[in-house]
DNA sequence: CACCTGTTTCCTGGTT
DNA sequence: GAACCAGGAAACAGGT
């Protein structure tokens, strides 16, 4: 959190070098006013509507424009914007060698952006294509790598290894349930890329998506929470009118609030067929999680494997973590805790009493013994 | 289109 | 008081 508040002060410093301000056309939008536009809960990933500008009388300059032709100033100001929002950690960028204008950002190659922001380069590039394209699924790229991921990770089940006991969180995997990785408690992921495929993209994911708040008018709420009277989309934060117990209203009606209709969220967004594939239930993706310590980085961590127990150690981030596949933001421990419990009555946990985020597998569930994991998928 | 399943979202109330 | 836990209620999305 430190290195995020950090931020403003390091763009301001280099913005300041690098440009006078005499030009308030392209004087960049200082991250603490886009902060102010946003509120400061906002400030988290927003991968699905990452396009989306500070508003207001302080609407950046880059906004207006095709990302081809910014100028140099409007593409620090871009940057500055994404690594405000996405909490990363400024001091990690190479910033020799950000003076380029739209062009040649725009020209950059993934792993050009990826050489120079780390972790964020993934997530530039793809708010970069976003812009300039109407680029389709702003989340799919990062889902599919979860899902690739899911998928490689079930056809090798039959070789859990080195994840097992041995991944490389093992070691850092203390029984006490201390803060293990080696990155940062709070931006999980954003720093250290995992080893393997999915390296700086699930860093990127995880750590963004859970850099703190539970909203965000990302993809889940650009996907289906556009319907104003839906305060979701301007969530709970932001409004505090629109909190539960919206004073208009008395009391908040119970249950889910309706989302907009099929063919406004069409019209707001042509969606490419989605198709959360069968297969990708909670538990499976808890369960995979566990098996897999790659996208796991110290989020769960097993209490006794034998026994399918298991716990959480850092809830929030699981719940955001899952919302990113479901494309929904606003999904947080309560939501996905709630889900968890009903599992319980189809014994697919087991209730573990008096130990807190401890769960336990049922005997509906599967794949996760050392042995279905060890042997092939049968 | 109805129905079912699996969540998701909210809520009240209790516990740690 | 915050974070969890429990579970009811209702809505939603995808599948059949």
């Amino acid at each position: 959190m430190a290195a995020a508040c950090e931020i403003s002060n390091v763009f301001s410093n280099y913005f300041s070098a690098m440009y006078s301000p005499e030009d308030p056309a392209l004087a960049p939008v200082p991250p603490a006013a886009a902060a102010a536009a946003f509120g400061a809960d906002d400030l988290v990933l927003s991968l699905s509507s990452p396009q989306m500008p500070p508003e207001g009388p302080e609407k950046a300059s880059w906004s207006r424009e095709q990302p081809q032709f910014w100028s140099k100033a409007q593409v620090l100001d871009w940057i500055s914007y994404q690594v405000e929002k996405n909490k990363f950690d400024a001091s990690t960028i190479d910033f020799s060698r950000c003076d380029m204008d739209g062009a040649a950002l725009c020209s950059c190659p993934p792993e050009e952006l990826r050489a120079v922001f780390g972790p964020l380069g993934d997530q530039l590039y793809a708010q970069l294509w976003s812009l300039t394209s109407s680029f389709p699924d702003e989340l799919s790229w990062i889902i599919d790598l979860l899902e690739q991921d899911s998928t490689s990770f079930q056809e090798t089940l039959g070789d859990p290894g080195p994840f097992d006991q041995g991944s490389p969180f093992g070691p850092e995997m203390p029984e006490d349930g201390l803060q293990p990785s080696p990155y940062h408690p709070g931006s999980y992921g954003a720093g250290t890329p995992s080893p393997g495929s999915l390296d700086g993209s699930t860093g990127s994911t995880a750590g963004t998506g859970a850099s703190g708040c539970s909203h965000s008018s990302d993809s889940g709420a650009s996907d289906v929470d556009l319907d104003p009277r839906d305060s979701k989309l301007f969530s709970r934060a932001d409004f505090p009118d629109s909190k539960k117990g919206d004073p208009k209203h008395g009391k908040r009606k119970r249950g889910r609030p309706r989302k907009l209709s099929r063919e406004s969220r069409d019209g707001v967004e042509g969606r490419k067929s989605k198709h959360a594939p069968r297969g990708t239930h909670l538990w499976e993706f808890i369960r995979d999680l566990l098996l897999h310590p790659e996208l796991n980085e110290g989020l769960m961590r097993w209490e006794n494997r034998q026994e399918g127990v298991f716990k959480f150690l850092r809830s929030e981030a699981v719940a955001q973590l899952w919302g990113q596949k479901k494309k929904n933001s606003s999904m947080t421990y309560e939501k996905l805790s709630r889900a968890m419990r009903y599992y319980y009555k189809r014994e697919i946990l087991e209730r573990v009493d008096g130990r807190r985020l401890v769960y336990k597998f049922g005997k509906n569930s599967s794949g996760w013994k050392e042995e279905e994991a060890a042997g092939s998928r049968n």
